[in-house]
RNA sequence: GGUCCGGUAGUUCAGUUGGUUAGAAUGCCAGCCUGUCACGCUGGAGGUCAGGGGUUCGAGCCCCCUCCGGAUCGCCA
């Protein structure tokens, strides 16, 4: 029978009494981890948030039926225990625990609560499928790991309300059933009932209403704010997932950047206890690109893109000559002193891994000490080898990888090549911080399949001052004032300075495409109220379980998040989505088409 | 939508060429044990081999379909 507490206090958490308390009667609350019973003596390893704290029971000074009650106590069962804090004889300290020099001598006992035998162990160290873990789910969480990620989770989040508190932004909710926006990822779609056959979307950011704060004179805002996006699922993306949102009046980008690296200096200070040197390294998305093939580029390492177009353009290999032919370009990486660490088995292999990345092949050369191996040595000229050699740097010991083809399809492939091969040769120092800045991305880039150009971050950013003459001539060549803060190549939070004049928005909706009555009919409220007086504004949301991911080191988006969705947005634990009951849909006036 | 990987006691896994009653560890249950901390010792219970179909004298194993989970490309303003 499950006990009442019938005014039992708990005085500490498991973790907390020490030194001070030796002798003292504490009162625990919690549940019984490991139990061991060796007959007249039992010991529980008694848990909660703070720790373990381990408890004796012992049958030659308790009564009867209290020793009786500690030998049915079993894993998982909520105990409350009273006792005397006592220190353990040297022999008996246990050094792997942080408590290990106490222990809780007990007195008195209830049973709070039973449990079943849990279908996966309360431990660190878990190899459980995660299916398991997420179906227990509110087991998984009782892990000590997964419980220091949640008040990690929480400290980040803590952070971020007083930094920018403290910086006179107010924190202001905004609401979570919009108006769906079509552009950019999927909205999940929320029916109405009071108006039949129409819909609020779920907001993908809080983006239009931020700015409109802005217009309404709230000057400096932020939330903590949850986003939904209806789009396939990657180890770091979920359905629905958590914003750092923050947006500001009267500033233009280098004002946004300063306050941001301040705020991004204090939480790794907080946090991780690392100095942050201001201010941030900036780079522009050219630029990027050009040396890195990211628009995040990893920068705890080198290894950056070397450009030989020009000297392989009309050499006799024709998939290089080609490339340049066509517009594209033939780049490549020094993995410096790597030739031992790639056999042939494991360039095969890399060339089986660019072809992912749409790359058609993988060129390489091969600085061994007993002389050049090459696969496209052949078709070359003495000089145009030697001329390649010296542009990369090539000396004994490296390798060299060649992509070739259009430029996007290099960008991408070769880029991941880097990261790759960085890894491979582990050149990926965990222990390192590495932050910039990536600035000036493109407004706009073209859509193929749609036949116009979109927004590349969303349509209400600013393009750049000196680039606003291009609007006309050459879309696809204006810059915008949109910036990424990016973290060992991981995009941690992005954001713009936003378009505030009604003449330039209205540019802006008809380079997309949009008429003016199909901008209006979308964003209405947006461009009436700009109308009224809108100050220059921009702003910058991070993506709170990334940046959880990197400062926890956790590698899954999963474990940084209490409850979340499996690959196919279903939850596992409460079978979420599932059907409805018809009379809920005929209420919607919904019908759902036979499969 | 594509490609790849996985699903066998509660859990993690093994399972030979397709061949008798599907094993191990751990957990669980019972008994013994006064200093355990991966407690120990003795005994015991525990299986829809993800589901369905097929091939075969015979399928955990071979074939087909489906479901579930993961990684990744596309997608994600």
């Amino acid at each position: 029978m499950a006990e009442l507490l019938q005014g039992w206090k708990r005085t500490h958490y498991c973790a907390q009494p020490g030194e001070k308390e030796i002798g003292s009667e504490v009162l625990l609350m919690g549940w019984a981890g490991t139990w061991r019973n060796l007959g007249a003596l039992i010991f529980i390893g008694l848990r909660d948030r703070s720790g373990v704290m381990q408890v004796v029971f012992d049958e030659s000074t308790l009564d009867k039926g209290t020793f009786e009650l500690a030998e049915s106590i079993r894993s998982e069962y909520v105990i409350a225990v009273k006792g005397v804090l006592q220190k353990r004889a040297e022999e008996m300290i246990n050094p792997n625990m942080t408590t290990g020099a106490f222990e809780i001598k007990a007195t008195e006992l209830k049973i709070l609560s039973k449990s079943e035998t849990p279908p996966i162990y309360i431990e660190d160290e878990l190899d459980t499928q995660e299916q398991v873990r997420l179906k227990y789910r509110y087991l998984d969480l009782r892990r000590p790991v997964m419980q220091k990620i949640l008040m990690m989770r929480h400290r980040i989040a803590r952070v971020a309300r007083d930094y920018f508190a403290e910086n006179g932004f107010l924190e202001i909710e905004t609401p979570m059933l919009c108006k769906s926006t079509p552009e950019g990822a999927r909205d999940y779609l929320v029916p109405s009932r009071v108006h039949p056959g129409e819909f609020y979307a779920l907001p993908q950011s809080p983006q239009l209403f931020k700015q409109l704060l802005m217009l309404s004179g709230y000057d400096r805002y932020m939330q903590i704010a949850r986003c939904f996006r209806d789009e396939d699922l990657r180890a770091d993306r979920q359905p629905e997932f958590t914003q750092i949102d923050l947006e500001m009046s009267f500033v233009d980008v280098d004002d946004v950047l300063a306050v941001n690296e301040g705020f991004i200096a204090r939480l790794l200070k907080e946090t991780r206890g690392v100095d942050v040197k201001l201010p941030l390294r900036r780079i522009t998305y050219a630029e990027a690109m050009d040396r890195f093939g990211s628009d995040k580029p990893d920068t705890r390492f080198d290894m950056e893109f070397v450009n030989v177009s020009d000297i392989v353009a009309g050499c006799g290999f024709s998939v290089f000559a080609s490339a340049v032919e066509n517009g594209g370009s033939v780049r490549c990486i020094n993995a410096k002193g790597g030739v031992d660490k790639f056999t042939r088995k494991q360039i095969d292999e890399l060339v089986e891994f660019v072809k992912i990345y749409r790359a058609k092949g993988l060129a390489w050369m091969s600085m061994k000490p007993d002389g050049m191996q090459c696969s496209f040595a052949k078709f070359l000229t003495d000089e145009q080898i030697s001329s390649l050699q010296s542009r990369v740097d090539a000396k004994p010991g490296d390798i060299v990888f060649f992509i070739a083809d259009r430029n996007e399809v290099v960008y991408q492939s070769l880029g991941a090549l880097r990261l790759e091969v960085g890894r491979r040769l582990g050149l990926m120092d965990d222990s390192k911080i590495n932050l910039l800045w990536v600035t000036e991305f493109p407004l706009l880039e073209y859509d193929e399949e749609a036949g116009r150009f979109v927004a590349m971050h969303h349509p209400f950013t600013s393009p750049m001052d000196e680039d606003l003459a291009l609007m006309d001539t050459a879309p696809g060549k204006v810059r915008a004032k949109a910036y990424d803060m990016v973290l060992n190549g991981n995009e941690i939070g992005g954001g713009s300075i936003r378009i505030h004049s009604p003449e330039i928005q209205e540019k802006m909706f008809s380079t997309l495409g949009f008429s003016k009555e199909q901008a209006w009919e979308r964003f209405g409220f947006l461009m009436e109220a700009f109308k009224y007086g809108a100050p220059p504004h921009g702003g910058l949301a991070y993506g709170l379980d990334r940046l959880v991911m990197l400062i926890t080191g956790t590698n899954n988006i999963r474990d940084v998040i209490a409850f979340p969705k499996v690959q196919t947005a279903a939850c596992l634990m409460t079978n979420a989505p599932s059907p409805v009951d018809k009379q809920q849909l005929d209420e919607l006036g919904i019908s759902i088409l036979e499969q």
